[in-house]
DNA sequence: TATGAATGAGTCTTCATTCAT
DNA sequence: TATGAATGAAGACTCATTCAT
């Protein structure tokens, strides 16, 4: 009726994009969870009804937000570990992975963990118990509540990756004892 | 609009744990967000009304049904290490996280990480690359897929937990890198 | 969970005025604090949601009603006291006032006063008390039970006002003893 | 089971007045339906069942609530009738009940009236066309404002009596006009 | 492709009332 | 008389999804 903004057609791929960025920006600040289609479509500037034509569903959209977040970092960590010598590449992959994540670290946090407020903390008691461990098997240990820290996510993420792989069990608990003796190790 | 049935009175801790199990069921079935208070309040065998004199809200029991789920890991943890012989406690240590995780693997999963569905699978590209960077590096290297997999975990964890405490940045990544060093050193 | 029947889409305007319609009609029958915004839009022939499209609560809708209300009484007392010749506007104002009233009595009534059943009754005993003083200060007063409802009423109305305005004390207190005079005087 | 601050039984009237004591204050600062039985026992010091022993429903307190505030009133009424001399008792009367709902204004507003936020206040657009009315009718009126004011409320004071007691339609009519005419007459 | 009004099942939360003790 | 745990009906509000235009 009235003149409106360029309702004009965009390129798929490009209204896709949008419809990605605008939900990007709404999952870090409300969640996954808080995230609605409403928002998304008023961020990107289209009616409800244009998202469906991109996504089938709102957890597709959730889905295709990850695949997107992982390759970002993936490309990230691969380039840091190419322009590095080989004897730092293994850290420097770690560490670029590290810096990738931390980058959007909000969004990693709410895409791939946050299952409510207050679930990611890593647990006091958990660490404390641990680092007095570490420290009592090797009182030269450089950081035992840093070791602690680690390791606790080290075992947190073998139990998580487990669940998916319970095949593997054998060769990561071997891993994780090897892990142990190399960090805490007398 | 009374009561109609003959509602047995139980002690107030009980009724509490009652209702914590049912969650724990649910949860472990539903996720996090398809627990509705329904269900809960179904699988105790009460009222939905009784769910609100012993929990204040949806968040509230998944945040007591958090802290239960920790408290019963870590009480398995502090004994194993108590009945290892000193120089093997950190590993015990380690390794009765895995196993007391893994018990209520379901459990844990949905309670701290996931945030939908497929969301906690290690992705296959980042282990592929990690692997062969380890195996490249250290050519000797005995399982350069576990020591990626294991990794690819604590470098998330830190990542996570320096979300909460940022501070802790310069030890954690110094940390890392003696990882590295350990696991896929020359 | 779509949408079934054929959706007619309406003019923006009429579907809030059929709303409206209908919250008038259950609040009529129900009182304010019986209308449910499931009668609503089932009065109005429209899904649950579609009432929040138009208003953004309850509330909300109540206090359209109420705006509603007034401006239809309010054109009302503006034509008659326009049509009526110079002496006699006042009392046409009041008149056409008290018949907008009467007409939608029970909206009014349940609108701008009720709090609950019963609560609009003028009290026997007031006006028995205030009868009496009437006939006792004149003698020759015409009907001193009508002037005590009056009187009572305009007090209370004053009363209400003067939460609102509390800097309106003084003139109301005087204008209230000007009523009394002119009303019951000697 | 422990010893209980004295939860000895009190005679029933005492008991009857505390939780219309603890009703009163709820009321006034949430509103009749804000008010809950909940609120009621807790600021009375009893348990809940205990409220059912002296009032048969939440309706019925309120019912008890207004009833004793009418009364409150009209005690006051009276005595400041009986005190003055005879020629001023009607003005003596009404001011009598102003002051005595303004005192406590906040429960009468509540108790009498309310039907939600906002419904109480004197509609500035009736004001302000009844005032212009009066200064044209009569312009050596003295306060054509605070006469709206008053006839404003007396009209719909009427108009809510006549609801309940339409019968008394003709005498109020007539006593309306014999208002209009002696407030704002020529 | 794009729109956005309409849908309606799904959920949390409240609270008057009961009754075994 | 007094208690307070238990009940469960009721109701506001959300939001993913559809479809006529």
């Amino acid at each position: 009726m009235g003149a409106k903004r360029t309702p004009r057609t965009k390129p798929g791929e490009e209204r896709r994009s949008d419809l990605l960025d605008a939900a990007e920006r709404v999952v870090v600040e409300r969640g996954v969870d808080g995230l609605t289609i409403d928002d998304v479509t008023a961020g990107a500037g289209v009616a409800k009804g244009t998202f469906y034509l991109h996504f089938g569903s709102k957890d597709a959209l959730i889905a295709a937000l990850r695949e997107r977040c992982v390759e970002r970092v993936l490309r990230r960590q691969r380039d840091a570990a190419a322009d590095a010598e080989s004897g730092a590449r293994v850290e420097r992959w770690v560490l670029a992975g590290l810096d990738g994540y931390l980058d959007d670290a909000a969004l990693v946090d709410v895409l791939f963990h946050a299952a409510g407020p207050g679930a990611v903390t890593t647990p006091e008691g958990a660490v404390r118990q641990l680092s007095r461990l570490i420290a009592e098997a090797d009182p030269d240990a450089p950081d035992p509540r840093a070791t602690a820290i680690v390791l606790y996510h080290a075992l947190h993420g073998v139990a998580d990756h487990l669940l998916g792989e319970p095949d593997d069990g054998e060769r990561l608990r071997a891993e994780l004892v090897r892990l142990c003796r190399a960090l805490a190790g007398p």
